[in-house]
DNA sequence: CCATTCGTGGGAAAAAGTGGGAATTCGTGG
DNA sequence: CCACGAATTCCCACTTTTTCCCACGAATGG
Protein backbone atom coordinates (compact mmCIF):
# COMPACT_ATOMS: atom_id res chain seq x y z
CA UNK A 1 0.00 0.00 0.00
CA UNK A 2 1.60 3.43 -1.05
CA UNK A 3 0.85 5.94 1.49
CA UNK A 4 1.67 9.57 2.24
CA UNK A 5 2.68 13.09 0.02
CA UNK A 6 6.50 12.96 -0.97
CA UNK A 7 8.02 16.37 -2.56
CA UNK A 8 10.08 14.75 -5.14
CA UNK A 9 12.26 17.02 -7.72
CA UNK A 10 12.37 16.41 -11.31
CA UNK A 11 15.86 17.28 -12.96
CA UNK A 12 16.53 18.62 -16.64
CA UNK A 13 16.19 15.11 -18.12
CA UNK A 14 12.87 14.60 -16.58
CA UNK A 15 14.05 12.06 -13.95
CA UNK A 16 12.27 11.73 -10.63
CA UNK A 17 13.60 9.82 -8.02
CA UNK A 18 11.26 7.59 -6.64
CA UNK A 19 11.18 7.66 -2.34
CA UNK A 20 13.43 5.23 -0.88
CA UNK A 21 10.49 3.63 0.94
CA UNK A 22 8.51 2.34 -2.11
CA UNK A 23 11.33 0.76 -4.04
CA UNK A 24 11.55 -2.71 -2.49
CA UNK A 25 7.85 -2.92 -2.70
CA UNK A 26 7.87 -2.18 -6.34
CA UNK A 27 10.69 -4.09 -7.40
CA UNK A 28 9.19 -6.70 -5.79
CA UNK A 29 5.69 -6.37 -7.29
CA UNK A 30 6.99 -5.79 -10.98
CA UNK A 31 10.52 -6.00 -11.64
CA UNK A 32 10.61 -2.19 -11.20
CA UNK A 33 8.58 -1.60 -14.03
CA UNK A 34 5.77 1.02 -13.49
CA UNK A 35 2.70 2.29 -16.13
CA UNK A 36 2.15 6.62 -15.97
CA UNK A 37 -1.04 7.88 -17.62
CA UNK A 38 -2.68 10.25 -17.05
CA UNK A 39 -6.05 11.15 -15.09
CA UNK A 40 -9.26 12.67 -16.46
CA UNK A 41 -10.45 15.17 -14.25
CA UNK A 42 -7.24 16.47 -12.72
CA UNK A 43 -4.25 17.70 -14.26
CA UNK A 44 -2.28 15.16 -12.67
CA UNK A 45 -0.86 11.85 -13.90
CA UNK A 46 -1.31 8.37 -12.19
CA UNK A 47 1.70 5.74 -11.59
CA UNK A 48 0.67 1.79 -11.37
CA UNK A 49 2.74 -1.27 -10.74
CA UNK A 50 2.87 -2.83 -14.12
CA UNK A 51 0.63 -5.79 -13.41
CA UNK A 52 -2.35 -3.73 -11.65
CA UNK A 53 -1.99 -1.31 -14.88
CA UNK A 54 -2.64 -4.24 -17.38
CA UNK A 55 -5.90 -5.34 -15.35
CA UNK A 56 -7.25 -1.92 -16.04
CA UNK A 57 -5.69 -1.87 -19.74
CA UNK A 58 -8.05 -5.24 -20.31
CA UNK A 59 -11.11 -3.06 -19.11
CA UNK A 60 -10.37 -0.75 -21.23
CA UNK A 61 -9.71 -2.36 -24.65
CA UNK A 62 -13.27 -4.25 -23.88
CA UNK A 63 -15.30 -1.15 -24.02
CA UNK A 64 -17.46 -0.78 -26.41
CA UNK A 65 -16.11 1.00 -29.92
CA UNK A 66 -18.66 2.77 -30.79
CA UNK A 67 -19.48 4.40 -27.14
CA UNK A 68 -18.35 7.98 -27.28
CA UNK A 69 -17.65 7.84 -23.59
CA UNK A 70 -15.72 4.96 -23.60
CA UNK A 71 -13.82 6.18 -26.73
CA UNK A 72 -12.59 9.24 -24.64
CA UNK A 73 -11.69 7.07 -21.95
CA UNK A 74 -9.82 4.91 -24.16
CA UNK A 75 -7.73 7.78 -26.05
CA UNK A 76 -6.70 9.61 -22.12
CA UNK A 77 -6.12 6.60 -20.61
CA UNK A 78 -4.71 4.23 -22.75
CA UNK A 79 -3.98 6.59 -25.42
CA UNK A 80 -1.44 8.47 -22.82
CA UNK A 81 -0.37 5.18 -20.96
CA UNK A 82 3.90 4.79 -20.95
CA UNK A 83 5.87 1.85 -19.50
CA UNK A 84 8.14 3.52 -17.05
CA UNK A 85 11.15 2.20 -14.89
CA UNK A 86 13.56 2.06 -12.25
CA UNK A 87 17.14 2.72 -13.22
CA UNK A 88 20.09 1.78 -11.39
CA UNK A 89 19.48 4.81 -9.01
CA UNK A 90 15.57 4.26 -8.23
CA UNK A 91 14.66 6.88 -10.68
CA UNK A 92 12.08 7.11 -13.30
CA UNK A 93 12.28 8.94 -16.80
CA UNK A 94 9.03 10.71 -17.42
CA UNK A 95 8.20 10.77 -20.45
CA UNK A 96 7.99 15.19 -22.40
CA UNK A 97 4.23 14.01 -22.97
CA UNK A 98 3.04 13.39 -19.74
CA UNK A 99 4.67 16.02 -18.18
CA UNK A 100 3.52 19.00 -20.55
CA UNK A 101 -0.01 17.59 -19.69
CA UNK A 102 0.41 17.50 -15.78
CA UNK A 103 2.54 20.73 -16.19
CA UNK A 104 5.58 19.52 -14.42
CA UNK A 105 8.40 21.71 -13.68
CA UNK A 106 10.95 20.95 -11.15
CA UNK A 107 9.00 20.60 -7.71
CA UNK A 108 6.46 17.80 -7.93
CA UNK A 109 4.36 15.62 -5.32
CA UNK A 110 4.71 12.20 -5.39
CA UNK A 111 0.63 11.43 -3.43
CA UNK A 112 0.07 7.60 -2.67
CA UNK A 113 -2.71 6.47 -2.85
CA UNK A 114 -2.98 2.66 -2.05
CA UNK A 115 -2.06 0.49 -5.01
CA UNK A 116 -1.10 3.56 -7.24
CA UNK A 117 0.22 6.91 -7.46
CA UNK A 118 -0.65 10.53 -8.35
CA UNK A 119 2.24 13.05 -9.69
CA UNK A 120 1.21 16.35 -9.37
CA UNK A 121 2.76 19.70 -9.67
CA UNK A 122 3.43 21.04 -6.35
CA UNK A 123 2.24 24.36 -6.81
CA UNK A 124 -0.87 23.13 -8.76
CA UNK A 125 -1.18 20.40 -5.87
CA UNK A 126 -1.49 23.45 -3.31
CA UNK A 127 -4.08 25.22 -4.71
CA UNK A 128 -6.38 22.18 -5.63
CA UNK A 129 -6.12 21.12 -1.72
CA UNK A 130 -6.83 24.83 -0.68
CA UNK A 131 -10.03 24.20 -3.33
CA UNK A 132 -11.39 20.93 -1.42
CA UNK A 133 -10.55 22.48 2.06
CA UNK A 134 -12.84 25.24 1.13
CA UNK A 135 -16.10 22.87 -0.37
CA UNK A 136 -15.56 20.77 2.35
CA UNK A 137 -16.04 23.83 4.72
CA UNK A 138 -19.33 24.99 3.20
CA UNK A 139 -21.63 22.27 4.47
CA UNK A 140 -22.78 20.89 1.53
CA UNK A 141 -24.72 17.53 1.79
CA UNK A 142 -22.96 14.87 1.61
CA UNK A 143 -24.06 12.03 -1.10
CA UNK A 144 -25.71 9.29 0.46
CA UNK A 145 -22.60 6.10 -0.44
CA UNK A 146 -20.29 8.99 1.85
CA UNK A 147 -22.93 10.13 4.69
CA UNK A 148 -22.47 6.29 6.43
CA UNK A 149 -18.84 6.04 6.37
CA UNK A 150 -17.18 6.05 9.28
CA UNK A 151 -13.60 7.43 9.64
CA UNK B 1 -0.74 -4.07 -26.79
CA UNK B 2 -0.12 -0.19 -28.38
CA UNK B 3 -0.20 2.32 -25.88
CA UNK B 4 0.89 5.63 -25.26
CA UNK B 5 1.04 8.95 -26.95
CA UNK B 6 4.18 9.29 -29.27
CA UNK B 7 5.25 12.72 -31.22
CA UNK B 8 6.01 11.90 -34.64
CA UNK B 9 7.02 13.79 -37.46
CA UNK B 10 6.19 13.01 -41.76
CA UNK B 11 8.86 14.27 -43.63
CA UNK B 12 8.35 15.85 -47.22
CA UNK B 13 8.31 12.44 -48.51
CA UNK B 14 5.07 11.72 -46.33
CA UNK B 15 7.17 9.48 -44.53
CA UNK B 16 6.64 8.47 -40.32
CA UNK B 17 9.28 7.02 -38.26
CA UNK B 18 7.65 4.41 -36.14
CA UNK B 19 8.99 4.78 -32.82
CA UNK B 20 11.52 1.81 -32.02
CA UNK B 21 9.64 0.15 -29.05
CA UNK B 22 6.84 -0.83 -31.24
CA UNK B 23 8.75 -1.92 -34.14
CA UNK B 24 9.71 -5.97 -33.17
CA UNK B 25 5.89 -6.54 -31.70
CA UNK B 26 4.80 -5.53 -35.18
CA UNK B 27 7.19 -7.15 -37.45
CA UNK B 28 6.57 -10.21 -35.43
CA UNK B 29 2.65 -10.16 -35.79
CA UNK B 30 2.25 -9.22 -38.78
CA UNK B 31 6.01 -9.05 -40.46
CA UNK B 32 6.13 -5.48 -40.41
CA UNK B 33 2.61 -5.44 -42.60
CA UNK B 34 -0.03 -2.34 -41.77
CA UNK B 35 -2.97 -1.38 -42.98
CA UNK B 36 -4.00 2.39 -42.28
CA UNK B 37 -7.79 3.64 -43.00
CA UNK B 38 -9.88 6.59 -41.77
CA UNK B 39 -11.57 6.62 -38.55
CA UNK B 40 -15.19 7.28 -38.48
CA UNK B 41 -15.99 10.40 -36.49
CA UNK B 42 -13.00 11.80 -35.65
CA UNK B 43 -10.30 13.15 -38.59
CA UNK B 44 -7.75 10.59 -37.86
CA UNK B 45 -6.19 7.81 -39.28
CA UNK B 46 -6.45 4.10 -37.45
CA UNK B 47 -3.51 2.17 -38.07
CA UNK B 48 -4.08 -2.40 -37.71
CA UNK B 49 -1.57 -5.08 -38.15
CA UNK B 50 -2.59 -6.50 -40.99
CA UNK B 51 -3.79 -10.00 -39.53
CA UNK B 52 -6.50 -7.66 -37.19
CA UNK B 53 -7.36 -5.41 -40.15
CA UNK B 54 -8.46 -8.67 -41.66
CA UNK B 55 -10.74 -9.82 -39.38
CA UNK B 56 -12.21 -6.08 -39.61
CA UNK B 57 -12.55 -6.26 -42.78
CA UNK B 58 -14.50 -9.61 -43.07
CA UNK B 59 -16.89 -8.11 -40.74
CA UNK B 60 -17.35 -5.51 -42.72
CA UNK B 61 -18.40 -7.26 -45.96
CA UNK B 62 -20.58 -8.93 -44.60
CA UNK B 63 -22.80 -6.10 -43.19
CA UNK B 64 -26.09 -6.23 -45.00
CA UNK B 65 -25.79 -3.99 -48.42
CA UNK B 66 -29.15 -2.30 -47.86
CA UNK B 67 -28.78 -0.73 -44.52
CA UNK B 68 -27.23 2.91 -45.50
CA UNK B 69 -25.57 3.60 -42.00
CA UNK B 70 -23.46 -0.04 -43.12
CA UNK B 71 -22.82 1.13 -46.09
CA UNK B 72 -21.48 4.35 -45.24
CA UNK B 73 -19.11 2.50 -42.51
CA UNK B 74 -17.85 0.14 -45.83
CA UNK B 75 -17.12 2.91 -48.26
CA UNK B 76 -15.22 5.04 -45.53
CA UNK B 77 -13.38 2.21 -43.65
CA UNK B 78 -12.64 0.00 -46.88
CA UNK B 79 -11.96 2.71 -49.07
CA UNK B 80 -9.84 4.22 -47.75
CA UNK B 81 -7.60 1.09 -46.51
CA UNK B 82 -3.91 0.87 -47.61
CA UNK B 83 -1.72 -1.13 -46.84
CA UNK B 84 1.82 0.40 -45.73
CA UNK B 85 4.73 -1.64 -44.15
CA UNK B 86 7.87 -1.04 -42.29
CA UNK B 87 11.12 -0.02 -44.48
CA UNK B 88 14.50 -0.82 -43.62
CA UNK B 89 14.66 2.64 -41.22
CA UNK B 90 11.65 1.17 -39.58
CA UNK B 91 9.45 3.76 -40.94
CA UNK B 92 6.34 3.62 -42.70
CA UNK B 93 4.78 5.88 -45.90
CA UNK B 94 1.32 7.56 -45.55
CA UNK B 95 -0.56 7.68 -48.70
CA UNK B 96 -1.24 11.33 -50.02
CA UNK B 97 -4.66 10.69 -49.91
CA UNK B 98 -4.78 9.49 -46.32
CA UNK B 99 -2.31 12.49 -45.15
CA UNK B 100 -4.78 14.95 -46.40
CA UNK B 101 -8.25 13.40 -45.26
CA UNK B 102 -6.46 13.67 -41.25
CA UNK B 103 -5.23 16.89 -42.03
CA UNK B 104 -1.56 15.90 -41.43
CA UNK B 105 1.71 18.33 -41.58
CA UNK B 106 5.25 17.80 -40.25
CA UNK B 107 3.81 17.61 -37.03
CA UNK B 108 1.68 14.59 -35.80
CA UNK B 109 0.70 12.18 -32.40
CA UNK B 110 0.72 8.11 -32.64
CA UNK B 111 -1.41 6.91 -30.44
CA UNK B 112 -1.52 3.93 -28.95
CA UNK B 113 -5.08 1.80 -27.92
CA UNK B 114 -4.53 -1.72 -27.63
CA UNK B 115 -4.69 -3.32 -30.88
CA UNK B 116 -4.26 -0.73 -33.40
CA UNK B 117 -2.48 3.27 -33.87
CA UNK B 118 -4.49 6.45 -33.70
CA UNK B 119 -2.41 9.23 -35.76
CA UNK B 120 -3.65 12.89 -35.68
CA UNK B 121 -2.27 16.10 -36.66
CA UNK B 122 -0.93 17.24 -33.31
CA UNK B 123 -2.43 20.47 -32.95
CA UNK B 124 -5.66 18.72 -33.89
CA UNK B 125 -5.09 16.02 -31.30
CA UNK B 126 -4.07 18.93 -28.50
CA UNK B 127 -7.75 20.54 -29.50
CA UNK B 128 -10.01 17.40 -29.29
CA UNK B 129 -8.33 15.95 -25.92
CA UNK B 130 -8.96 18.97 -24.40
CA UNK B 131 -12.47 19.23 -25.59
CA UNK B 132 -12.70 15.81 -23.73
CA UNK B 133 -11.38 16.64 -21.17
CA UNK B 134 -14.03 19.38 -20.57
CA UNK B 135 -16.74 16.88 -20.96
CA UNK B 136 -15.85 14.62 -18.12
CA UNK B 137 -15.67 17.24 -15.77
CA UNK B 138 -18.95 18.25 -16.59
CA UNK B 139 -20.18 15.25 -14.57
CA UNK B 140 -22.52 14.03 -17.24
CA UNK B 141 -24.00 10.86 -16.45
CA UNK B 142 -21.65 7.92 -17.74
CA UNK B 143 -23.32 5.11 -19.52
CA UNK B 144 -23.74 2.37 -17.38
CA UNK B 145 -21.24 0.20 -18.49
CA UNK B 146 -18.58 2.80 -17.84
CA UNK B 147 -20.74 3.94 -14.39
CA UNK B 148 -19.05 0.84 -12.56
CA UNK B 149 -15.03 0.60 -13.64
CA UNK B 150 -12.68 1.11 -10.78
CA UNK B 151 -9.59 2.19 -12.67
C1' DC C 1 31.67 13.14 14.41
C1' DC C 2 32.15 9.63 11.25
C1' DA C 3 30.13 6.30 8.05
C1' DT C 4 26.76 5.00 5.01
C1' DT C 5 22.92 5.84 2.26
C1' DC C 6 20.35 8.76 -0.77
C1' DG C 7 19.55 12.35 -4.02
C1' DT C 8 21.35 14.96 -7.99
C1' DG C 9 23.95 16.28 -11.92
C1' DG C 10 26.55 15.48 -15.87
C1' DG C 11 29.23 13.05 -19.49
C1' DA C 12 30.06 9.38 -22.82
C1' DA C 13 28.38 5.67 -25.58
C1' DA C 14 24.73 3.88 -28.07
C1' DA C 15 20.56 4.09 -30.54
C1' DA C 16 17.02 6.29 -32.86
C1' DG C 17 15.33 9.86 -35.99
C1' DT C 18 15.92 12.52 -40.19
C1' DG C 19 17.24 14.02 -44.64
C1' DG C 20 18.86 13.37 -49.14
C1' DG C 21 20.53 11.05 -53.23
C1' DA C 22 20.67 7.28 -56.55
C1' DA C 23 18.49 3.58 -58.85
C1' DT C 24 14.50 1.44 -60.42
C1' DT C 25 9.84 1.21 -61.67
C1' DC C 26 5.74 3.06 -63.44
C1' DG C 27 3.01 5.76 -66.40
C1' DT C 28 2.54 8.57 -70.56
C1' DG C 29 3.02 9.99 -75.19
C1' DG C 30 5.01 9.69 -79.53
C1' DC D 1 6.71 -0.76 -79.04
C1' DC D 2 10.08 2.27 -77.53
C1' DA D 3 11.68 6.44 -75.24
C1' DC D 4 11.26 9.86 -72.01
C1' DG D 5 9.79 11.95 -67.66
C1' DA D 6 8.05 11.56 -63.20
C1' DA D 7 7.39 9.40 -59.15
C1' DT D 8 8.48 5.92 -55.93
C1' DT D 9 11.49 2.91 -53.44
C1' DC D 10 15.69 1.67 -51.56
C1' DC D 11 19.80 2.74 -49.19
C1' DC D 12 23.36 5.36 -46.96
C1' DA D 13 25.06 8.83 -43.79
C1' DC D 14 24.55 12.51 -40.61
C1' DT D 15 22.49 14.61 -36.45
C1' DT D 16 19.97 14.50 -32.48
C1' DT D 17 18.16 12.22 -28.66
C1' DT D 18 18.18 8.79 -25.33
C1' DT D 19 20.18 5.64 -22.18
C1' DC D 20 23.54 4.05 -19.24
C1' DC D 21 26.98 4.85 -15.89
C1' DC D 22 29.87 7.19 -12.66
C1' DA D 23 30.94 10.63 -9.26
C1' DC D 24 30.07 14.27 -6.12
C1' DG D 25 27.50 16.47 -2.30
C1' DA D 26 23.90 16.39 1.06
C1' DA D 27 21.44 14.20 4.47
C1' DT D 28 20.69 10.63 7.90
C1' DG D 29 21.62 7.58 11.51
C1' DG D 30 24.68 5.32 14.60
Amino acid sequence: MFRGANPVTLDAKGRMAMPTRFREQIVERSHGRLVATVDRGDRCLLIYPLPDWEIIEQKLVKLPTLNLAARRLQRLMLGHAAEIELDNNGRVLIPPTLREYAGLSRSAMLIGQGGRFELWDTAHWNERREHWLKVDESDEPLPPELESLSL
